[in-house]
DNA sequence: CCGAATCCTGAGAGCGCTCTCGGTATCGAA
DNA sequence: TTCGATACCGAGAGCGCTCTCAGGATTCGG
């Protein structure tokens, strides 16, 4: 491996020149820079991302610490994460950070402090107060997806919202008997969108003047099998059925599409279901549902740390983003059979 | 941040011994080891990787290049291999190597050689005979999963062999019509492993005596909306319907068993389903499949670079390595009707 | 035509570590 | 006692860059 001696040594200039050269800064006149530029590729030589990081200060590394990888939602995330990081001439270094405690206090204590990322994107990550101290503590531009997060700035969609907007586009079709299908609140990686999504719920149900009990309400996994299983819970006694389901996540929906199907309920004529997410497989089930757009967000969030990065004293304006989530209407909603129950 | 001399000041000993209590490299009495140890959480002190990196020439980084993360299987190889990663103390760098060529160059020309990476992962990587060289020409340990791969070391599981499993199971069935849903093979990211399943998919007929011709094989997205398309296709047409599909990947599968569970065929009394990869929805389709594990490839790929820079002059024994498979029933899969159309 | 501003380049210090080398202390075997 | 092996520690070189600083060349307005 030839370092940046041999360049200069070969394009007859000194190190700092070929140093200006290929980081274009400082002065170099074009016919220099091209005898440089020559003399690297001759040497086939490429500077040593650690000797100039020691020196400015920069890893040119972004950290990404995430809850899961194998789900649309967070998959997506780290597409856009990704994509972005690159095009901006960063590398992505990533971190799945799962409940497993061991591994997680080795990351905080050990992998994100060496000095080895410039920033950091939290994806919904709910973290204990420890925690947060010893991330802000590190003195590096955070970003996260999902929150709000003391002192982190974070985007997300409005869970509240969503999930009225889903509850209210049911109420509009008519329904008055309407269940929600969410997670589970015991699971960690949620950021509270569990709880926020069944608040947005409620408060739908509060407005139109529709009662709320805990029969309303149904505590799920978060994925096909988990909606299928509340599914087969909710519509198998056919008195108790309501003729809406609230899902709070596609998939979930998804679950609960396909225990219908089983159970020869027909959506949308004996029960609407709406989910929040436009997974890739709601136009196949003819899916309605809120929309938001994951990669997207990604991409936010490596603006809002680049951008700290990059533009000295910039900061954040808003410590919480919401990003827009809007309705998709398909064929899996619509006004209620006549002679429903209410 | 306070420096390696700082602690050595603070402890009372030279930086050589601060660096060696902390590495645990070269002899160090328990009693110095102390001191220095408290000393350096009482700074708060943790070490430059660059500055380290710089001198010993490791970075501890490893490279990962995939063509997907959100799909189970890409998803699995990636949790698989941080797990491994972190476990050793290695971080991870991720590229989402997509068709997308100026992307594409950019990582091979410019991010992996800039000396970040002590090793490289590449999944399922079709890649020129310039990028492998490239590849191989950073002198670095690499491993592949997919394959094989010329120079790489790679491991899979025998696409030919669990095909042709998938097929016989059928045949053993009893099945004698039976089609197969496969990827398209213009798509790159494949390592030829849509050719690869058809071919088993040609050799199983062909030991058992039973014709293949264009009509017994059609291409589609690797997805649940691809095999969705595919089974509407193949099963609109009942006087040409198969009594058993062998689809390509679990996901294809059950789009073919939604397309025919809309279509009124009853799985597996009217058609037999089959896929590969055991996918987490398999259960809930009560899928028959090929099982494989794509977060322990992660892992046994993690160990194979890691053992390559950690033990010196210890190469990897195979070129490529094939990994089990293994047959899964469920209820997807059943002997044809008796009055079946052979 | 002169001084100031601008452009271009090189010498060399230093980023924060690790590692070699040499020196001292300890200990068991000869 | 002597000697070699082993344990422990410090001084200082050097990893491959970037950046400051100083100096020379060039341009340009007045």
């Amino acid at each position: 491996m030839s370092g940046i001696e041999d360049v200069a040594l070969r394009a007859g200039v000194s190190k700092a020149t070929v140093s200006r050269a290929l980081s274009g800064r400082g002065y170099v006149s074009s016919v220099t820079r091209n005898k440089v530029e020559n003399a690297a590729s001759e040497l086939g030589y490429v500077v040593s991302s650690n000797a100039s990081s020691l020196v400015t200060g920069r890893t040119n590394n972004v950290g990404v610490i995430i809850p899961v990888i194998n789900q649309w939602f967070f998959g997506s995330i780290i597409e856009g994460v990704e994509r972005a990081l690159i095009e901006r001439g960063y590398d992505l270094m990533l971190y799945n950070l799962t409940k497993n405690t061991e591994a997680r206090s080795r990351v905080f204590e050990y992998f994100l402090v060496r000095k080895r990322v410039d920033a950091i994107i939290a994806v919904t990550l709910e973290i204990s107060p420890d925690e947060a101290a010893s991330l802000l503590a590190l003195g590096k531009p955070i970003a996260g997806i999902g929150g709000p997060l003391a002192g982190i700035p974070t985007l997300s969609i409005d869970d509240v919202a969503a999930a009225r907007l889903a509850t209210e586009h049911l109420i509009a079709l008519g329904h008055r008997n309407i269940m929600h299908v969410g997670g589970d609140s015991a699971e960690l990686m949620d950021f509270h969108v569990h709880s926020k999504r069944l608040q947005g719920f409620m408060d739908a149900l509060g407005a139109a003047g529709l009662p709320f009990s805990d029969e309303s309400y149904v505590a799920t996994h978060f994925d096909i099998p988990g909606g299928y299983a509340a599914g087969k819970q909710i519509l198998g006694d056919p008195r108790r059925r309501p003729t809406a389901i609230f899902a709070a996540a596609d998939e979930v929906a998804i679950g609960v599409i396909l225990a219908a199907r089983e159970l020869g309920i027909s959506v949308p004529d004996d029960l609407s279901v709406i989910g929040i997410d436009n997974h890739p497989l709601a136009d196949l089930f003819g899916l309605t549902s809120i929309a938001q757009k994951p990669a997207k967000q990604g991409e936010q969030a490596v603006d809002l740390v680049i951008r700290q990065l990059e533009t000295a004293g910039w900061t954040p304006p808003n410590i919480h983003t919401t990003v827009p989530a809007q309705l998709v209407m398909r064929s899996s909603t619509s006004a209620p059979r006549a002679g429903a129950p209410r």
